[in-house]
DNA sequence: ATGCAACTTCAAGTCAACTTGAGGTCAAGT
DNA sequence: ACTTGACCTCAAGTTGACTTGAAGTTGCAT
């Protein structure tokens, strides 16, 4: 089982070596061990990178995917929360459903005020008030 | 067409008085009037607020958000642009579908480590390098 | 053995998106 | 006429998630 420096993973997983220290810093991950200085990590790393990366495309913030994906008890978050976060998600894609044909219309409809356009207007009829669900700055 | 007041809107969007000032500080929204000082904002301002809302979920900085729906045609976005977003936004979704795929798998496996286990690890086998989409802080 | 690219630490800086607080205004009800 | 509560402005503060920079270390190819 051969260990990865972080290069490495930085180029296998698209994330910056200094955003990886930071992962490491708040307990989101961790290297397997050093060879002299250098971290060296497991490549199952990747995977859960892959997760975070995800659970970030969620609108959870880092604390909550440590809570979540975490391998420490302490940090674990009860079962039926992590379902209730599921159906969440499942609320969540439902709403881009209707943002994504509300851009698809805005791309398409020649009416110059799309918010008068009842087509327009129909498609948002679902979306009522909502409390935000969180979110986290750009990597650039 | 009877005009509403700051804490109207406040109630019927779900969004505090110091974001809607905010909002309406950045371009993202305007009010129609003002009754003394009071902002007195167009029943209409609230499928607005959703489409914002909406588009928040989705990623996108207030800053794109008035790009897309802006009403000013110098703020405006192309078409094809906007089209790519849609597509991005669809992308988005199966992401989460597998997220929520995921989180389930943790809610209900006994396994107690989900990066070892094969069923979780076939999960991700979809999830590859990724740049994140943007994404912003919490309103608490 | 030497050079250097790829790592390291640590403190400070940045950025978006708000929030907070102090102090002020004003319309409407009593 | 007075009080009150809902609004106002403007500057400064906060938070999460990183990034940057300066200064140091080290494995490895030459």
């Amino acid at each position: 089982m051969k260990l990865l420096d972080i290069g490495e993973i930085t180029e296998r997983s698209g994330i910056r070596p200094s955003t990886l220290r930071y992962y490491e810093e708040v307990g989101l991950i961790q290297s397997a061990s050093r060879h002299g200085l250098r971290r060296q990590y497991e490549p199952q790393i990747l995977t859960r990178l892959a997760l975070i990366t995800l659970a970030k495309t969620g609108g959870f913030s880092l604390t909550e995917i440590a809570g979540i994906f975490s391998e420490e008890e302490q940090l674990q978050i009860p079962r039926d929360q992590i379902r209730e976060r599921a159906d969440l998600i499942d609320q969540q894609i439902k709403e881009l459903a209707i943002l994504r044909d509300a851009l698809r219309h805005v791309a398409d409809c020649p009416a110059p005020s799309h918010m008068e356009c009842p087509s327009f207007q129909r498609l948002l009829k679902t979306t009522g008030k909502r409390k935000p669900a969180k979110r986290k700055p750009p990597t650039k």
